[in-house]
DNA sequence: TGTACATCAGTGAACGCGCGTTCACTGATGTAC
DNA sequence: TGTACATCAGTGAACGCGCGTTCACTGATGTAC
């Protein structure tokens, strides 16, 4: 009955008064303008005209622009962690503990990495401006397919190196600041600082080489 | 015409036509910007009104806004490289060539954490935005008192970790990056990231855990 | 079963804002004679 | 020493742009009777 509508980026071409499902539109055009701009491009006129749509329709939905961006860096953090699961999923299953867990933490980093590069516009969309994520709420919106959002699949992962004997239980607490302050300075170096062009196509040596370091030093 | 608008630096209350040294004063008005509000901040117009002059005068000094952003962020990275040499001179000069050269490397640590810190605006202008600073061209404007730009600095430093032992020489190529990224993360997480809620008022003391780790893994 | 009606998603038009940049100008200044 | 003159730093006015957000509206839809 509905839903002939124009979906992605196409122009409006709508034949209902009513859009259907309006509010997925705005944050799927958002997401679409993350990915391509990072968070600045994530612009509600933009989004509504990608959606085919009167600007000030995007307020039925959306209580501000503001909204908006948050209801799309929730995507792009659970996009993120989903990305660190699937590297996590290619570590065999047949180590002993202690290499699982060395594997494992390697996977989380070069997860990070690689999404970063793949995805530049959400990583910066996802990990700039402070929306701080905190562990003890666990909203489902950041998330991966595991239910565990990117920080909280990282302290998983640092507990098994615990657990496994690799790191002093006394160094545990605060670690995971310590990780992710290596890989996301690659990072952001790499994509938004003054290192795209001298390293660019080396990042991801330079993340092996990094996560050895982290792997030693933590 | 009332020249009693609001000034940050000093009211226009020009007398002459001429303005005396407007690159300058535009320059400086940049800088303030950046200071409170990072690089988006740099806003031409705004320069322009702090010097007390018509937008437009800008163009004498300055091809477009971006050429002002540079000269800015130029002045930022040159204050940057200030503090991690004020850092330096903090280190003891009695210690041996091995303690000297982990207490150097600490400081130039030290030293680019305290500038994301106390000058948040002017650390985000310096080391956001591809305006790469490679090794072999050494732009004065760019480097603090020594003539050395920050990553200049931190070369040296890595130098003398190798010199004095504490370093496997074959992994000295590249560890810029590796030692880089670690800070540089933790600065953006704090400073424009999800971590500025967590951390914040402990940002120098896991930056110092922060270094035990990199110092321990190179 | 049909019909009246309230709901509320999307429309249409307009705001005020501030930006970077352009054009043609004007008049203080330094210099050549 | 005085004077004519070219230079060019800053003026005045305007442009087109796109943004977020507001207001009063309209008409398709689902529901109550």
């Amino acid at each position: 009955m509905t839903e002939t509508t124009a979906k992605k980026a196409r122009p409006p071409a709508r034949t209902t008064y009513r859009h259907g499902d309006l509010r997925r539109a705005l944050l799927e055009a958002g997401i679409a303008l993350a990915r391509s701009g990072g968070p600045d491009a994530v612009v509600l006129r933009e989004a509504t005209r990608q959606a085919g749509v009167v600007p000030n329709a995007a307020y039925r939905h959306f209580g501000s622009r503001d909204e908006l961006l948050r209801a799309v860096r929730a995507a792009a953090l659970s996009a993120s962690a989903a990305a660190m699961e699937a590297e996590l999923a290619t570590v065999p299953a047949d180590l002993s503990t202690g290499d699982a867990a060395r594997a494992r933490l390697r996977a989380i980093g070069t997860g990070y990495l690689r999404f970063a590069q793949a995805e530049t516009g959400l990583f910066r969309t996802a990990y700039s401006a402070s929306d701080d994520f905190g562990n003890p709420v666990a909203d489902p919106a950041r998330a991966g397919p595991s239910g565990l959002n990117p920080f909280q699949l990282l302290g998983a992962s640092l507990d098994q190196m615990v657990a496994a004997g690799l790191m002093p239980p006394e160094r545990r607490p605060g670690a995971e600041f310590l990780a992710w302050s290596a890989v996301h300075g690659l990072a952001m170096l790499v994509l938004d600082g003054p290192l795209g062009g001298v390293l660019g196509a080396q990042m991801q040596a330079v993340g092996q080489r990094l996560l050895d370091m982290v792997e030693r030093g933590l």
